[in-house]
DNA sequence: TTACTATATAGGTTTAGCTACTATTTTGTT
DNA sequence: AACAAAATAGTAGCTAAACCTATATAGTAA
């Protein structure tokens, strides 16, 4: 897998544009996430994280994380009333979420991609992002009722 | 203005209807969300609401509020890493938030309204809510930049 | 290499937003 | 009027996430 090797230079890069320094406990997080494919919470992550570095406090990791988001390597998952939830898949897709065991699912519908934003809005706000995700049940959450 | 009359008779039906008792507080509550047009949070609902029920409590209001959420007499606004906010506003519309002032605006575009979910998805998902959402900056908070 | 400065980190503390608990009160129904 | 179920007030508790500060590190320039 060179694949992740070239999104850490990738990465690199981008952090050294943005005048932020390449830090190992920077780069483990990044790793960490990418790697991951269940959109984890900053508490998920700092758990797999101790275990390639065990002193890495938990604040350096909701922090990294959130720099991350900030400066658009990852972003936080849409979704309202749990904890935050990120991705590192920066690639056009949407999201399902089951309300009962919170787990998040990958999807990919191309006419949600780029959902068109209403004319009249776009004379008063800037549009920074425009979201499609969908709630309910997983398939074995519907089976446990 | 019969228009609040009906609905507040309404909303008592439905309580009834759910097996919940029609208490003062939570008439009063429901009259305080649907008057706003400000998608308020708890909070914002308690301060309102202080002015004609003096002794009402934090928690009443913000447990009421998820009451008329889970009785569909209400919901939480879709949106992530900020407080709670409420929406007695039941018809087809959608939200543009803005992520400085933190300001939800509504508009309504009808091909939000009811959006495809992927066939692919209707297998084993049972889908509950399927949400559109605009996040960027409003007029004002674009200026002050 | 070394020295320097800006930035990042570890570890701890604090806050915000909400939820849980319990004694008391109120509602809706006989 | 009496009763049981449910709601409320007031308080205490919880958890995610931000904040604080002394120390450590990365990047840069001599
Ligand atoms: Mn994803
Ligand atoms: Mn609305
Ligand atoms: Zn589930
Ligand atoms: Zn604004």
């Amino acid at each position: 897998m060179d694949d992740i090797k070239e999104k850490l230079d990738i990465f690199h890069n981008h952090c050294k544009a943005k005048g932020l320094k390449v830090t190992p406990q920077r780069t483990e997080i990044y790793k960490t996430l990418i790697a991951s494919k269940e959109h984890p919470s900053a508490e998920m992550v700092y758990e797999k994280i101790r275990q390639t570095l065990p002193n890495v406090s938990f604040d350096t990791v909701n922090r990294t994380l959130n720099t991350l988001n900030d400066m658009g390597a990852a972003f936080i998952v849409e979704g309202c009333g749990d904890v935050r939830r990120f991705d590192g898949n920066m690639e056009n897709h949407q999201h399902f979420k089951c309300i009962n065991c919170k787990k998040i699912f990958d999807f990919s519908h191309k006419t949600f991609d780029n959902i068109s934003v209403p004319e009249n809005l776009l004379g008063d706000f800037k549009v920074l992002r425009a979201v499609v995700y969908i709630e309910g049940l997983c398939k074995s959450c519907q089976e446990k009722k």
